[in-house]
DNA sequence: TGCCTACCGTTAATTTTATCACAGCCCTAC
DNA sequence: GTAGGGCTGTGATAAAATTAACGGTAGGCA
């Protein structure tokens, strides 16, 4: 009775399961790079060190279903899982901090087929503003609300010094974007219809870091 | 009967947990920079964006309880989610591939208490090798599980090109190291033993994109 | 001092996510 | 043809993570 769509049945999907498409597709796509038509489910997710039931699953979920029983056809399937996670007419991203973090991200861009295009970058750096880095125009940081909407700016990719972040929720918010990449290792406050990934590079050392020691269990009901 | 410690009550933390725990830690260290000495659970809470049940609850996980009812002591909680996540004596990490991304990842670590140390970079560019890179000397890959073994390195980032990945799996195996974080987009089969946290931030932007998305539903029992 | 508020620690319930188990069917081989 | 094997799709089950509920108690205040 909540949700704005109660009157169909209509799903949610798990954020892990569009983790995984994203990373199916990027295999699937290698595959036919190969020249590969057709792929089981249990080979892709030996790829990728998970289950077939995983993959098959996660297939059901998005309601692909093949037609044969010799594995999925790669092509097809790349563009159901499209259909999925793309926006039909794209989306266009920009990236605010143009540091050595943007511009391996921008790179990681370069060859790839995506329906994601990186169209602008916003840097406070007179050296950087007005040039072209690595493929992508650099606006100055004051100027972000209106070029952001000029550009149809959907997500940001926020690569700015932690210590400055936390300024730039109001202007991400007045441009009306829907969603953040926060590289930054601050939490942010976005109101609850924006998405927000935090993704701290700390965190994630300190968490291999943890998992990587021979002692990561933590007592119970021991005693002494 | 297959845990080295099934003798004691002894429990493994939630993944999850732990990510939260480095992130209180930094918040919890960005409050004392302020002079806080104390912080509710419900404070600590709204600051990352979601409930102070969550925040005790991990807490509790970790066997920390508070002596007072002011809130936690700031000081003593950091050091206690030191005694958890950290090893006694840090860890040393290191990454391979000395472009763009590594350097950013370095340059965080910059001024960052932590436990962990970046004490050594590979690279096969002859411009980066037997130079300091960002703080960090660089050495040659080929030279990777000797110099990995003499500098004792637990961890590694991985930030090589996606297309050389696979090539690593072996010699890191072999320099004994425990965990990987994996910046590549290649899923790469490591041994049971060695933890490894995939990161592809491809897959990030895409699950970002997805749920920027208005229509990010998926019809399930519905028809036409 | 003694009530009252509000915060903590913990157990229980719920929700979400992953795994198991199996029915059905296409494909292959004979 | 047709019997068998192997792959898919999915309901049932288990595991993991989050959220709710609540008793206990320190601290504030009259």
């Amino acid at each position: 009775m909540s949700t704005d769509a109660a009157h169909t049945n209509a799903k949610r999907l798990p954020e892990r399961t569009i983790e995984r498409l994203s990373e199916y597709r990027r295999m699937l796509l290698e595959c036919l790079k190969q020249g590969r038509t057709h792929i089981y489910s249990h080979e892709l997710a030996s790829m990728h060190g998970i289950t077939a039931v995983q993959v098959r699953r996660d297939l059901m979920l998005i309601g692909f279903s093949s037609d044969t029983k010799k594995g999925y056809d790669v092509e097809v399937l790349i563009d159901f899982i499209g259909t999925i996670i793309d926006s039909p007419d794209g989306l266009n991203v920009g990236i605010i901090g143009m540091g050595n973090l943007a511009q391996a991200v921008t790179h990681y861009f370069n060859g790839k087929r995506s329906k994601l295009r990186i169209t602008a970058a916003f840097d406070v750096d007179p050296h950087k503003v007005g040039k072209t880095v690595a493929g992508v125009p650099c606006y100055h940081m004051d100027t972000f609300v209106e070029t952001a909407l000029q550009h149809d700016i959907r997500a940001i990719i926020l690569t700015s010094p932690s210590s400055v972040a936390a300024e730039m929720v109001e202007p991400i918010t007045r441009a009306g974007v829907r969603g953040v990449l926060n590289f930054t290792s601050t939490p942010l406050n976005f109101p609850d219809d924006i998405y927000v990934e935090d993704y701290d590079i700390i965190t994630l050392l300190e968490k291999v870091a943890y998992f990587s020691k021979d002692n990561n269990l933590v007592p119970t009901a021991a005693d002494e």
